[in-house]
DNA sequence: CATTATGACGCT
DNA sequence: TAGCGTCATA
């Protein structure tokens, strides 16, 4: 009875850009004939990333070489403690990425390895009438589709939830990087043409926006493979948060479209953690509460002013108004703009 | 909750 | 304002 549901605006078309393994890539760029083995990056005692195909013998990042090493006997093993050289790749990565998305594209660089590219304007002149979706279409299952409907109810009106869908509650609390798996999803060609189509779904016209910018995707994502030899997986939606969590729905070298109106389907069961400005400190502090708040639904059900009280009890000095954008963001809601020349 | 950084922010 | 601590990020 609180705060109004945040208004979700579908105007903005954004892209991010998330190289596979770095690291990794960078160095088998060097050693091509790597590529076919096992590597992994250390520094001190820590493997910090590896390529997929010592993830597939269990390596992963933030391991000790010891378990590494017990996993993957044959691991070849580099020290990545001199960062110049990544450095390097990464600048040539968002130099490439600038010539993509037209004159009125912002790019922001996140870290060596990850680049938004605000890409609205040229989705909006592009004139092709019906635009080919690539890669891949995130599809919610029908379950999910209902729960976040009667999340939405439940904080509009103070009622009970549908009778129709009481199913899922709380899911477990899973690692970081586990609930990626449950979320993939490969659309067939056919699923994704009438989801695209779909009018019933928006008539705003962002599902062709959004196509048009697949494609501007598919053309950097050649592009940075062409003339570097990476591979980068793209998550293709509406805001920076949405963005991120499509690209890592399909991965490594792998590009997913999100829509906004599926976007409350797939969040609302996500850990906390997936939103921006929510960290380490903040997730495990909701999950300290009781009944404690483990999911972006949870968060939602919450409300500003207790989030709000728990900031003030867990960070030494609470940023005016990041209750409000954290509230927002569990409802998939995220209105932060992609800052031009961060770099 | 680590590595080795960088960036945003608030406080003084 | 510059510099420091905290928090978040890869």
């Amino acid at each position: 009875a609180s705060m109004p549901l945040p208004e979700v605006s579908h105007k903005r078309v954004v892209l991010l850009f998330d190289c596979d393994c770095f690291y990794a890539q960078c160095e088998m760029l060097e050693h091509p004939e790597w590529r076919k083995k096992p590597l992994a990056i250390k520094q001190k005692y820590l493997v910090v990333t590896c390529n997929y195909v010592a993830r597939k013998s269990g390596v992963r990042k933030l391991q000790s070489l010891e378990d590494a090493k017990l996993r993957c006997p044959d691991l070849i093993i580099v020290d990545g403690s001199d960062l110049t050289k990544y450095r390097a790749v990464s600048m040539r990565v968002f130099n490439v990425l600038k010539r993509f998305g037209g004159a009125a594209a912002k790019h922001e660089r996140l870290g060596m390895d990850e680049v938004f590219v605000d890409v609205t304007r040229a989705a909006e002149e592009d004139r092709e009438d019906e635009p080919r979706l690539m890669g891949h279409l995130f599809q919610p299952d029908p379950a999910a589709v209902r729960a976040a409907r009667t999340l939405r109810a439940e904080l509009n009106f103070r009622e009970a939830p549908a009778a129709d869908a009481k199913a899922e509650q709380s899911d477990s609390g899973s690692e970081d990087g586990d609930w990626v798996r449950d979320y993939r999803e490969t659309a067939s060609p056919d699923d994704a043409k009438a989801a695209l189509a779909d009018e019933q779904l928006c008539d705003c016209g962002c599902q062709k926006r959004l196509a048009r910018a697949s494609k501007i995707a598919a053309e950097a994502r050649m592009a940075l493979f062409k003339e570097i030899g990476l591979t980068v997986s793209c998550g293709v939606s509406t805001s920076k948060m949405l963005a991120k969590i499509a690209a890592g729905l399909n991965k490594p070298n792998k590009q997913t479209t999100l829509l906004p109106q599926h976007a409350l389907a797939l969040v609302h069961a996500l850990p906390t953690r997936v939103i921006p400005g929510l960290g380490f400190g903040v997730a495990s502090a909701l999950r300290e509460l009781h009944p404690p708040v483990f999911t972006c639904a949870d968060l939602a059900r919450e409300g500003v002013r207790p989030l709000e009280r728990l900031l003030r009890a867990t960070l030494k000095s609470p940023p005016a108004g990041l209750a409000k954008d954290l509230w927002q963001r569990s409802l998939a809601c995220d209105t932060d703009a992609v800052k031009p020349f961060s770099g």
